[in-house]
DNA sequence: TCATGATTCAGCCTAAAGTATGATTGGTGC
DNA sequence: GCACCAATCATACTTTAGGCTGAATCATGA
């Protein structure tokens, strides 16, 4: 969370610093105020957006929240734990239960493709199966899976 | 959608007028360039928090889970019916939920891969799915699966 | 400070899954 | 006989999944 704080600072700052460069340029005549907070208004809001999605996402919150991160990610503590699946693959899991193809699961949690097939291949380690529709088998057997 | 996009240009177009007002009021010289930005970005980035969330909360709609007679499963010929799966087509399906590949279908069928293509193809048109995993769903749902 | 685990991402490759089209066979009903 | 459908198989193609290797970042704990 506090990392998420620095960096919405610089972004602020770097667009400051935009805006203050702006003044000195070319573009300042032709720039009226209105489109340059149109401008602003969009950006802003767009990256509230991404912060909002960011901060509902419990995942991002799972590793930086200094709070016990016990009740988040709890269907099973305990197996989830004797199977040794982080939090993050417990949601790709989740995810993959849900019928999702590995690229809606890196849409829904962007994230890459590539960090979705790293956490997929170390479900299926943990589970000790081949396949996903495997995985949501054992899942389920072991209480993991609704 | 639109009602939302309404607001949003609504918005935007007070915020310009407060923007106008402030040019020429008091506070015009006591607010430094700055601190309207900065004052802008709070409220943008307030405001696509929320709209962020408008949009993705409603998406996760409460769809009719019925939960049809899961109980007392038995190989319903209406259902299957309905579905217009076929008996082949339904013992593949079967195959399917037991975490099957489709190589290892087709061995256990004693039929050749090629077919056992052509029956979850059809299989996927007749549950109007896309995947695997979802038709292990669908097929629950309708009670089709135990 | 260093080691470790979690998370992230990339590239490259093979295997599996899925799509599309067409064809043959055998039973059923008109 | 003929139309129809289920079942079978093939061929070619695209997409997805999965394996393997390597690496960067970050938080935590010894």
């Amino acid at each position: 969370m506090a990392k998420l704080v620095i960096r919405y600072a610089l972004f602020i700052a770097v667009l400051l610093l935009v805006s203050r460069w702006l003044d000195y340029s070319l573009f300042a005549r032709i720039l009226s105020f209105e489109v340059y907070v149109g401008i602003l208004a969009l950006i802003f809001t767009g990256f509230g957006i991404w912060m909002g999605l960011r901060i509902t996402n419990p995942s991002q919150n799972a590793s930086t929240d200094t709070s016990p991160q016990a009740d988040d990610f709890s269907i099973n503590e305990s197996t989830l734990a004797a199977t040794g699946i982080s939090p993050r693959e417990y949601e790709v899991l989740l995810k993959i239960a849900e019928g999702q193809s590995n690229q809606e699961i890196a849409e829904s949690l962007y994230i890459s493709l590539s960090t979705v097939k790293s956490h997929v291949s170390n479900i299926y380690e943990k589970l000790q199966v081949k396949r996903r529709v495997q995985a949501i088998q054992i899942g389920k057997e072991k209480g993991l899976l609704p």
